[in-house]
DNA sequence: TTGCTCCTCACGTCACGTGAGGTGGC
DNA sequence: TTGCTCCTCACGTCACGTGAGGTGGC
C-alpha cells in the first residue's frame, strides 16, 4: 500500500496529477484510511505503470481510459489513429521548421542573396500551411511597408525588373 | 476600412480570434464608429499578415507581442529559440512514434516473435522519453498482471531462460 | 419591422499547477 | 505541541470557441 506522494515519487509524477486521474476516474485508489487518505494497492501501481506507457506515447486522457477499460479489444485503432496524428504533427512542425530557418536566413542577407528561387519559396510557404489569401496579404504588407526590400526579394527570386514592377502594381490593386 | 468579420475571412480566421489578439494588445482596429463597430485599417490588416506569419511558424502570441512590437532588434533571438524547441518537440513525437509502432507490432505477433532484441528494446524505450523508475514499475505490472507473457517477453530479447528466471525474481522482490 | 452584423460578458476546453484553509498521524 | 502529510475546493494556464443577451444599420 502506498501514500499518493510515494506513488507520484515513484513514477516522477506530481500529486496533483494522481489527484486528477482519480477526479476523472482513470485511476482511483482501491482503498481509503478511516480518515480519507488515499491507498495504492500494487494493482493500482500497476495500473499507472500502463497509463504511463500509454502517455509516452501523447495518447489524450479520454483515449487511455478507453484502453484501459476495454483491455484487449479494439485498442488497435486507438493506436494507429495515434500513430497517424502523430505523423500529421511531425509534418506541420518540420514545415514550421522550414519556414523559420527561411526567415533567419533572410534576415541575415537583408534580401540580398539568390539562394532560393520563385517555385523554391512559393513551394515552401505554402508546405508551412500558408494559403493564398495569406500570402498575399504578406505582399501586399511588405509592398506597403518596405516598397524597396519588396522590390529585392521578387528580384532575389529571379524575377525580371519589368515583372516584378507589374506584380507590384497587381499587388497595390488588389 | 474592413470589418471584423471581413477581415477574419480574409485571413480564414474566426471572429473570436480578433476579439482575441484585440483583448490582448496584438491587434487593435485603429478606428472605432460611433456605435462602438471595429474598424481595421490596411496598416492593421498588414500587422495581421505578420502576425500570421508568426504564427504559421508555431510561435506563441506572447513572443509574437515581442516580435511585433521590437520590429527589427533582438528578433533574431526569438526566432532561433522557436527554432529549437522545434528540434526538441519533433524528436519527442518521433519517440512516441517508434513506442507506438512497436505495441502495435507485439500486439499483432502476441509476443512471439524475435525481432528485436533487448539492447534496441531498452534504447528505443529510452529514447521514447521512459525514465528507470518507469520502466521498472512497467516490468512489475507486467510480471504480476501476466508472469507467463513476461516470461515469453524476456525470451523475445534474446534473454536465456536461466536469466529470465533471475529478472522476474528480482522484479518481484523490488 | 425584419434580418443581419456587431457588441460585451462569461464560461468551457486540456492536463494539470498552485495556493487557501483545514485536518490527521507520529 | 511541532512538523509533516494529507484532504477538498477553487482558480489559473493557452489560444481561442461558444453561447447569452442586447444593440446598431439598411
Amino acid at each position: 500500500m502506498h501514500s499518493i506522494t510515494e506513488l507520484a515519487r515513484a513514477f516522477g509524477l506530481s500529486r496533483s496529477t494522481l489527484l486528477y486521474y482519480d477526479r476523472f476516474g482513470l485511476l482511483s485508489p482501491s482503498v481509503r484510511t478511516r480518515s480519507n487518505y488515499r491507498r495504492y494497492s500494487e494493482g493500482d501501481k500497476a495500473r499507472l505503470a500502463t497509463l504511463c506507457m500509454y502517455r509516452q506515447a501523447g495518447l489524450s486522457l479520454e483515449d487511455i481510459g478507453l484502453l484501459l477499460a476495454a483491455e484487449q479489444d479494439g485498442t488497435t485503432e486507438v493506436l494507429q489513429r495515434r500513430l497517424h496524428s502523430l505523423g500529421e504533427e511531425i509534418r506541420e512542425l518540420q514545415a514550421q521548421q522550414s519556414l523559420l530557418a527561411e526567415m533567419l536566413q533572410v534576415k541575415a542577407r537583408g534580401w540580398h542573396g539568390t539562394s532560393v528561387d520563385k517555385t523554391t519559396w512559393v513551394a515552401m510557404l505554402r508546405a508551412a500551411g500558408m494559403n493564398e489569401k495569406a500570402m498575399d496579404a504578406w505582399h501586399r504588407e511588405f509592398e506597403q511597408c518596405a516598397p524597396e526590400a519588396h522590390h529585392d526579394f521578387l528580384l532575389s527570386l529571379g524575377i525580371s525588373q519589368e515583372e516584378a514592377r507589374k506584380i507590384r502594381e497587381q499587388t497595390r490593386a488588389s
